[in-house]
DNA sequence: AAATTTGTCTATTTACATTTC
DNA sequence: GGAAATGTAAATAGACAAATT
């Protein structure tokens, strides 16, 4: 029976067990939760070492261990084996990927809405179909879709991205979290464990929480995952595989170089890693470089949306999958979706097969450019990261800031961004930055009033 | 250490494990799994008790449960106490809800697949669209989708099937299945036990299975889940909610009285389980008995989704959803989805606010009149369960039939049946029965044909 | 109707590997 | 560089409750 003790040590969480019947562990997690959501636990607290929790609750070692597995499996904590077990930064943070209109009316810069220009070529093609005597086929079941034409006009668009694909290795979602759910969901079983960069795109965060798998973040070298990192995370986390943004990584913008790629490629070789490569924005820059699919194509799932680049609302993207994958990874899709709109497939498959889809690629291309020699000039003697293409920057704060508190008082100036906090995995601090959506403002205007307003909140401090 | 002693007792299965180094609950699981899927363990064996082979392979009692365990989750057995272990007879069934295009060409009575009709109110929708100027809005994102108008639209439909709701208790998503994938991902949590008719719809199974949700079998009094056996399956399974079809359940076409509906929400109330109502058939009938939403309406998820009674490729379907379900359900179908097709909401939401989704569904229910007039004739003599404006039929074998052989015989006859066994759940052995999806041979020359063929494979044996 | 069979669950013991100091 | 700290995992023990006989 443990004695008082323990007062003289100073414990940072205390909790008391009321040991009203239900398992143990159980309500220890319970109280763990609670401590956490209600703010008495912040983020970043280092949690007591399992063995002394059990000794002043009078517990084994192991239920402590359970207790402690399940909140990490809610992403509530984060463990390490010698540093001890701290709550997570993104404890708190909501488990959707959608931005919630519970704000008052800010200057958005925050999450990433493309521009809502007026898809003229969209409608044109749509106009199309609608003028064809039998566009009635678009609204029956289509088991065997995609078509090989369309295929065709996919593999097209995914080798100008850097992904030389082949037809029937293709296969196609309902954009790009829907492809990622169905990845999480058919290839990763509950528990299993996935790499991801320390700051990674808080989509797949919010599915991965949903679906039990957890994210660890691996160590990085000049802004990448390096070699040295990935192997501790196969050894100490078992990772099954990782989640990979080369080029124009959200949030941080940066673009791995060739060589990068291909020692990326190497590295997931050797550990048989599976890797999952998102090519969201891969199509933005001018000429793209190879993508790691193309260094290592027999474990590399290939992700291509048409969400930003081309349009948001045809809900449509493409997958390059190896040959090993390809089962269950059908089965996984077909019980998500079934099956994708015959209707929004032929009208993604003509944009690609006519040169509409660069059309309007270029439209937003250009767009981008524009606003990002805008925030250039605004911002500039600051460190504002991402390239002219870009549909979003990395502001780095000068000392003094942390993410949280610019996102705050930024908010309270009234724009609103995305602190680096939001993007953080695991239990490490997450650095001094915020994301800065110069895409998403309705017009140029509306984007230099916002920047305006955010230099002065990094000017005053 | 173990001797020989065993080899005089019979026992169904007697694994040697190599104890290469792995974990050896690992090991056991994965012999198990392959001595199922490699036809040495058929469906329905019964397992040695877990004590039994502990002994016999020097094991400990929970190292057995915990190999066990895994596969349970994989769908490959199931426990009860004290009648022990058993093969699941649907261990060997595929993952997917689709049917696999791997079968010679045959009458198709299988899979169902609504007629393939002109669609013409739906061709009509899209043209008005289409020819709108302001169109390209449709492609951009909308977070706030469906707007008020739509909810409204949509709200009438629920309310002329059975389930009165409100336009704020309304969602949306891709189709009946990226629904309940939905649900099941964001409401449940693998391990979490969901009770099922003993035979269900197999698009359910194969999502739950993915997810690591267990169905559980709910014992039936004259054809429906009965209070005993929802009460036995709570204490006994734990389980969390109900799935059920209560109009025309599918496969076995039974629609449940008032009374019946009435009495399982008070059940459901009575053990506070969650209710997922599939209303997929329940605009068929000339005037919808009240769901059991409607009686349970703090509890019940209600499903109605467009594909089999409007259009199979507007995917796109309704859920009313209970105050206390919707912020999780939000974050699980943005997780999913992220967010639905504008375009394909616009056309459906018209679709519905005009009278041309009831036009559309008058001409499926005429065509399916016709249908079920001409089965009833052929198989005249029969049992053949199901009214006259179901898609399918649900033939009761005569004594001697399994419906695996059924199934077996009538392919090669050449026609593709589904037979019982694909949609059991659990060890119990399915009854001789298959479903005949009398929707789906392109017409009712087709169709007659298929009948034909299966009237003299019943009689011949 | 009582004893036994049987699966399930929680807690415990033991071992291990990595990181920190 | 080695000892201590620390989290993780597997195997084990014990108790329980439902179903069978």
């Amino acid at each position: 029976m443990p004695f008082n003790s323990f007062d003289d040590y100073p414990m940072s969480w205390r909790p008391t067990l009321r040991r009203a019947g239900g398992p143990l562990y159980l309500e220890l997690a319970e109280l763990l939760e609670q401590d956490i959501r209600g703010g008495r636990l912040l983020p970043g607290t280092r949690l007591p070492p399992q063995r002394e929790l059990a000794d002043f609750l009078d517990l084994n070692l192991s239920t402590v261990s359970r207790a402690f597995k399940l909140c990490a499996q809610r992403g509530l904590i984060a463990g390490t084996v010698g540093s001890g077990t701290h709550v997570s930064y993104d404890a708190l943070a909501s488990l959707s990927p959608l931005p919630r209109a519970d704000k008052p009316a800010l200057l958005e810069l925050g999450a990433l809405l493309p521009d809502n220009r007026s898809f003229v070529e969209v409608t044109e093609v749509l106009r199309e179909i609608a003028a064809e005597p039998d566009c009635g086929r678009l609204f029956g079941y289509d088991y065997e879709a995609p078509s090989l034409w369309q295929r065709e006009a996919a593999a097209r668009l995914l080798e100008r991205a850097g992904c030389p694909s082949s037809a029937d290795r293709l296969m196609v979602s309902g954009g790009a979290q829907n492809a990622l759910a169905a990845i999480l969901a058919g290839l990763f079983s509950p528990g299993d464990r996935l790499g991801v960069d320390p700051l990674t795109y808080p989509g797949l965060k919010s599915v991965a929480r949903m679906l039990g798998i957890q994210l660890v973040a691996v160590r990085q070298e000049r802004g990448v995952m390096s070699a040295a990192g990935i192997a501790a995370a196969c050894r100490h986390d078992r990772i099954k595989g990782l989640y990979l943004m080369p080029t124009s990584q959200d949030p941080t913008t940066r673009t791995m170089s060739v060589q990068e790629r291909q020692e990326l490629a190497e590295a997931a070789r050797r550990h048989d890693l599976l890797l999952i490569e998102d090519g969201i924005h891969s199509l933005l820059t001018p000429s793209p470089l190879p993508a790691i699919a193309s260094f290592a194509a027999e474990r590399t799932l290939y992700l291509l949306s048409l969400s930003n680049t081309v349009s948001p609302g045809l809900r449509v993207s493409y997958l390059v999958v190896p040959e090993r994958y390809r089962p269950p990874l059908e089965d996984a899709l077909s019980n998500i979706n079934l099956t994708i709109s015959p209707l929004l497939l032929e009208m993604a498959s003509r944009l690609l097969a006519s040169d509409r889809a660069l059309q309007l690629l270029e439209a937003h291309r250009r767009e981008a450019e524009r606003r990002n020699a805008l925030a250039d000039h605004l911002l500039a003697g600051l460190t504002l990261r991402g390239d002219a293409q870009s549909f979003y920057r990395w502001l780095e704060l000068p000392k003094g800031w942390t993410a949280e508190r610019f996102e705050k008082s930024a908010e309270l100036a009234g724009v609103a961004v995305h602190g680096a906090q939001r993007f953080a995995v695991g239990s490490a601090p997450p650095p001094a930055a915020a994301r800065l959506a110069v895409c998403s403002p309705p017009d140029l205007k509306t984007l230099e009033q916002a920047l305006t307003l955010l230099r002065q909140v990094v000017e005053n401090g």
